[in-house]
DNA sequence: TTGAAAGCGCTAACAC
DNA sequence: GTGTTAGCGCTTTCAA
C-alpha cells in the first residue's frame, strides 16, 4: 500500500496536520518535530499524491500546452524552455497535441474546462472560441506564437526581423531584392513583407511588382516547400531580370527553392542568394542564412506570463515581442563565421 | 464555483450516487433517470473533476512519457502515435522532457513515485535502475526504441533493416559496398553492422575492412552530422578505391555525409551513391534514400502495450520488432518513384 | 506549536 | 434501481 500521512504521523508521534506542515513549509512548525518527520518520512520513503493535494488545495500543479503537431521543431525548442520552467516550479506539463483546429475546441472541453491544469499555452494557434465572448471560459492562458488583443501573447516581431534580414542582403551589395513570400492572408506573412518593403524604402531601393512573388495556397497558408519550389521558378523563368537575392517567409519554403535551384543548375549563393526565416533544424543543414526566433526564451517566458496571470487573474493583458537574430550560414553569399553551428 | 454531483444530483431529484452511475456508464440505472440526470448535466454545464475521480479510483488516467530532448523528429512522431491511442480513452498525457540520463531518476521520483500517471513510457534510453533490481519500482512502463528482457519493449529490426538497406544497393548493380557507421558501442549501430555483413555474405560479395568506417566519438554515440562528414572524407581520400556506394547508420550522419560529398565535387548518387537509416524529417529534403521506421504506429502500438500492462501488471514481458521500410529518393541513385513526398 | 476535524468531488459498497 | 455512507490522501480552519 501506499504510505499516507497517517502511517508518518503515527511513527512520527505527531497529527497528520503536523506532516502536513512540514511538507508544505509552514514556518509554525518547531525544528526537532520537523526533523523528526522528515527523517520518518524519508525512511518509509513517502511522497504526497497529488491528486489528493490538488484535490483539498483546489489546484492541479499542472498546465495544459495545447499544440499544433506539424511545427515539430519549433514546439520541442519551445518545449524545452517550458519545461524549463515549470521544472523549477514542481509543476507538470500535460501535452495535447492537434491535427487541426477543430481537436482544439476538444481539448478545450476534455482539460480546461474540467480543472485539469491550472493554465494553458496555446501555441501558433488563432484563439479558440471557447475563450472568447461574454460567457468564456476563465483560465489562466497565454498564447504563445500568436496574438490576441485580450491575452497575454508572446511572439517575435515579424516587421523587425523581416526587415533585418533584408538589411542583410542590401549590406552584402544586393540592389535588385526580391521576396518569395507564403500567403499574404497569413498575418505572419503579411508582416514579413512589410518588413522587407520597409528596409527596401529606408535604403531608397526600387521593388519592381514582379519581385514580390507570394503564394496563393491555402494549405498551411502557404509555408510549404512546394511554394518554395514553384515560386523560385518563377523567379528563374525571369533570367537576367531576375533579382539577384530573395528574402524568403520561411525556412521551408528556402528549402524548396533552394531545391529549385539545385535544379536548374543555379548557384546560390553565386547566382542567386537567399535569406529565410525560423532557423528549423533542417536550415543548419542546409547552410541557410536566416532569422532565428529564440525558441527555448519564448517557451520559458511563457510559464512566467502563465504564472503570473494566474495570480493575478486581472491584470492587463501582457505581451511581448521578441527580436528574431540573424544568423549567418553560407546560402547568403557571406563569408561564414570561423565557429560551426 | 465549480458544478458537482451534488448540484446535479439536488436538480435532478437523484441522489449523487446515481449521478455518479450515470456518468461511469453503469448498467443499473433507468433509462428515465439517466436521460433527466444528463439533460441538468448538460444544462449545467458539469464536468467530472479529474482529481476527485482519480483519488477515489485510485487512478489517474494519464500517462507519463519519458523522452530525450534531442530526438525531435521520431519523438514527435511516436508521440502523435501516442496520443492517437490515448485519445481514445480519455487519458491523458503527461511530458517529461530529459537532457541526459541524470534527469530520468528525477523524472521517475517526481511522477511514478508519488502516483502521479498510472503508466509509463520510457523512449530511446537504457532502462533506469530504479525499475532494475529487487526493491524496484513496480509501475507499468514500456519501453520504447529500447529493449529490456524483464520489459515489455518496441523497437525496429536494425538486423533486418539494414540488410533491406544493403540488399537494395546490391540491387541497383553496386559492388564495392562499404558502411559509414556510428560507434559501436551502441547497440542499434552494432546490429546494423551486422545487418551491413549479413546481407553483403549472402550475396558473396566482399567487404574489404576499409570498406567499413565507424566512428568512435562518444557524442551520441557518434550519430551526428560530423561523424558522417569526418568518415566520409576518409572514403574519399581512397580514390578510385573507394566503394561506389556507402549504408550510413543513419540519416544525421548521412546529411553530414552529403556535405562532404558536396565539399569534394563528387556527385551523388553518381558517384557515391548513399542509404541511410531512420527517416527523419530531413531525410525527404534531402533526397535522402533511408529505412523509415513506423514512428506513429510504435507510438500508438505502446500505448496499447502499457494498457495491457496496467491491466495484467504479472503478465510475461512482450516484445514487438517492428520492419523498417525502405523509403526510396534520389541518394541511392535509384529512379525516383512517380509520387512526390 | 500542535492535534482534531471538516471538507475537496468523486467512487463504490451497502442497504432498501 | 436508487439513496446513503464511508472512504481516497491531503489541506486548512479552529481550538487548545
Amino acid at each position: 500500500m501506499r504510505v499516507t500521512i497517517y502511517d508518518i504521523a503515527k511513527k512520527a508521534k505527531v497529527g497528520i496536520g503536523t506532516v502536513s506542515r512540514v511538507f508544505n513549509d509552514h514556518p509554525s512548525v518547531s525544528e526537532t518535530t520537523r526533523k523528526r518527520v522528515t527523517q520518518v518520512a524519508k525512511r518509509l520513503n513517502y511522497h504526497p499524491h497529488p491528486y489528493a493535494r490538488g484535490l483539498a488545495r483546489n489546484r492541479t500543479n499542472s498546465i495544459l500546452a495545447v499544440i499544433p503537431f506539424f511545427t515539430t521543431f519549433f514546439f520541442v525548442e519551445v518545449l524545452r524552455g517550458v519545461q524549463a520552467s515549470l521544472g523549477e516550479r514542481d509543476y507538470d506539463l500535460v501535452l495535447y497535441g492537434v491535427n487541426d483546429p477543430e481537436q482544439v475546441s476538444a481539448s478545450v472541453k476534455r482539460n480546461a474546462l474540467r480543472g485539469r491544469a491550472d493554465g494553458v499555452l496555446f501555441f501558433s494557434m488563432k484563439t479558440p472560441k471557447e475563450f472568447l465572448g461574454p460567457n468564456a471560459q476563465r483560465t489562466a492562458m497565454v498564447l504563445v506564437d500568436a496574438h490576441h488583443k485580450n491575452f497575454d501573447s508572446i511572439y517575435v516581431d515579424n516587421v523587425a526581423g523581416a526587415a533585418a534580414a533584408t538589411q542583410h542582403l542590401i549590406k552584402l551589395g544586393h540592389r535588385k531584392i526580391g521576396m518569395l513570400s507564403a500567403n499574404l492572408e497569413s498575418p505572419p506573412a503579411r508582416q514579413r513583407l512589410d518588413g522587407f518593403l520597409k528596409a527596401m524604402h529606408e535604403n531608397d531601393l526600387e521593388v519592381k511588382p514582379e519581385y514580390v512573388r507570394a503564394s496563393t495556397s491555402s494549405t498551411l497558408d502557404g509555408f510549404t516547400k512546394e511554394t518554395g519550389a514553384e515560386l523560385m521558378k518563377e523567379f528563374l523563368v525571369m533570367g537576367s531580370a531576375a533579382p539577384t537575392a530573395l528574402f524568403v517567409s520561411s525556412d521551408v519554403q528556402a528549402a524548396g527553392a533552394l531545391q529549385a535551384l539545385a535544379q536548374a543548375g543555379v548557384s546560390c549563393p553565386k547566382d542567386m542568394a537567399l535569406v529565410g526565416f525560423d532557423d528549423i533544424e533542417l536550415a543548419s543543414y542546409l547552410q541557410l542564412t536566416t532569422m532565428r526566433q529564440p525558441m527555448y526564451e519564448m517557451g520559458s517566458l511563457a510559464v512566467e506570463m502563465l504564472f503570473g496571470r494566474m495570480n493575478d487573474p486581472n491584470a492587463v493583458p501582457r505581451e511581448e515581442r521578441f527580436m528574431p537574430e540573424l544568423v549567418i550560414r553560407t546560402s547568403c553569399g557571406a563569408a561564414r563565421p570561423a565557429q560551426s553551428d
